[in-house]
DNA sequence: TATGAATGAGAATTCATTCAT
DNA sequence: GATGAATGAATTCTCATTCAT
């Protein structure tokens, strides 16, 4: 007797999502070129051949990570942008939210800072991942540009505001993750939107 | 014949620092494991074989161009130490240093950047990397400590600052290579260090 | 419940030859190793599994496909084998019934020939396809000596129009198979007997 | 000191050839799905990495061996075409030729027919393989005409008789090649002619 | 010293076959 | 019996490194 139709198909969402979380893992601390399809399989627990049903090829896996990074990313800015405040409110939130994101899931962060770095990666994908980037930086532009009309933000060029809040939060980002020596400092989001003070 | 003697080094040393601008530019681009002996051969006009006199393996290579990094900035910060001012002057120049290196070597930050992002490179070079950095944020540390005691630097946990500070130089250094949107705004210096004042 | 067995034999009967026929088509076109199961399964709509209840392996399949074709072209030699009338008769016939099954199932010439030219295919499948050729060939001779008897065929030595005859069917079944520019030539049967008139 | 560029020169054209001519023998008798990269190199005495110096992959390596082979014919056509005589002195020669160039190079005639049978054959290689075939049966068919203008060869329709003639020695090529049982029989050019005869 | 031909150790990918359901 | 997820043994191809010249 066959498994049912629905039972086949859970069991593929399954094994797809959890390909893709051990994927991220490594992409994030080896890149692309230095990944083994065989680390990733090996990590997950299954052979390197079903790897191949569920992602055509090694490249068609990293963009699915990022991908699945980029809609993470952008859904959780979504809700932000919907929700009601004051520019400077809305500022610290997206802050904090950006920040929690990078202690929660350093991984994906790093797969995109990885694809973004190196030119060995496919354009299409690096593509995705500029994207990813582009769009928090339109929507940190747009409460910068707010914040100022309400005289929270001080009153300088709004590309060089999000050029460097932008930074930072990414300089964070990396930073965390291979500096051991400051993984234990506290950081305040105060501090952080200390760039943005008038 | 000590004359042809001292012409062939001459020659050597020439040849290598070539063979290391040329292939810190390709590692910047595209990490240890992407980058072809033959692609830093053929950049260098030389055949592959011969890069094997002057380096005994692609890691070796790499080491070196990361040594030689490290050596000029350390260089660089040891100079600036050695200046006087007040604390705030020093920091202002160090920022000015840092950035301008960034600016004119983006390779160089780069190479480091992915050696220390990669646990594909063997720890040894990695910690070499990391060495650039720590003793970037030594340095860092010492002049923020000696800004709060002389009142110019904002009285908070020092760890906290030196990697604010840190983070941001890194992220600017990083998103100038590949947002090309943002790769023409002005940035000044005091609008760096604002991240720091009372 | 001896009718459900008989139905379930039934079943069985059907679909293993509903699989010889599909996979005759296949090998006929790609040969033994560019063939894959999961071709033969999709295009007989079951699942790949399946196919092992009915053939062992790959290469089972195959045997079993050329065993069919040399049994049906056997039977067919033997009817005529059987029939009465002068050697040319004989020979005419032969030539229809030999250009008739290779107009109506080219499929099966072509197997053939891709498992007699390929020495990938083990040895075994192999002397079965050859067996197929030899058996016509001695037919082919016993009626061009008969015919030489009866003064109906040249007077040459009979192995070499046995094998210029049936080079001469196997060269025309193989080519029209791809030189489409011919494949609508009017062949006379008369025409092809020629080679063997006196 | 390197090697002189000429010697460089004369070792990869060598080398070439001798790949191409130990690839013709083995894609003749497994095809090139069953042809291992592998068998080549090892019959060839070389290390598998080497052949990709010459060439780019197997399927390079088969568009080679096609193209070489027609090559060769082409050239032997075209210098038939150039001789003087009448019409059935010419079919004689031609037939003659061919014949030998099977009987000579039987690796190649069956590269070519390998090539022309399977589907898993790239459409771009087989296209030049039938090339191979049509050009000679446009060579065949001119002369009949002319061997009909000239009253020495049967008024039938040229296409049926091209057609007759070339699968005449296309099935001789390859049933040579895998009926041992007949391989010794000898064939005379005239008796092959006769299918021609008025 | 300099070259580039040659090697060989991987790594990605494919697919026949097995097996739990 | 029937399915299709899972395995793992090939196989192609790449590239750091060596070595004859």
């Amino acid at each position: 007797m066959p498994r049912s139709e629905q039972a086949n198909q859970q069991i593929r969402d399954e094994r797809r999502r959890q390909i893709l979380n051990v994927a991220a893992e490594i992409f994030a601390r080896k890149g692309l070129a230095e990944t083994r399809i065989s680390d990733i399989a090996a990590a997950s627990g299954i052979s390197q051949g079903l790897i191949y049903r569920y992602f055509a090829s090694k490249e068609e896996l990293l963009r699915a990570v990022i991908a699945n990074a980029l809609d993470q990313v952008l859904t959780g800015l979504q809700e932000l942008r919907e929700q009601p405040g004051t520019p400077w409110e809305k500022l610290y939130r997206l802050t904090a939210y950006m920040w929690e994101g990078m202690r929660r899931r350093p991984a994906y962060v790093h797969v995109v800072l990885h694809t973004l770095i190196s030119e060995a990666v496919p354009e299409e994908i690096r593509a995705l991942a500029r994207r990813y980037i582009r769009e928090s930086y339109t929507f940190f532009r747009e409460l910068i540009v707010e914040g100022q009309q309400a005289g929270q933000v001080v009153l300088a060029d709004p590309e060089e505001l999000t050029l460097l809040y932008g930074s930072l939060l990414q300089g964070l980002a990396t930073g965390a993750w291979f500096m051991d020596e400051y993984s234990e400092v506290q950081l305040s989001i105060e501090r952080m939107l200390r760039i943005l003070k008038p």
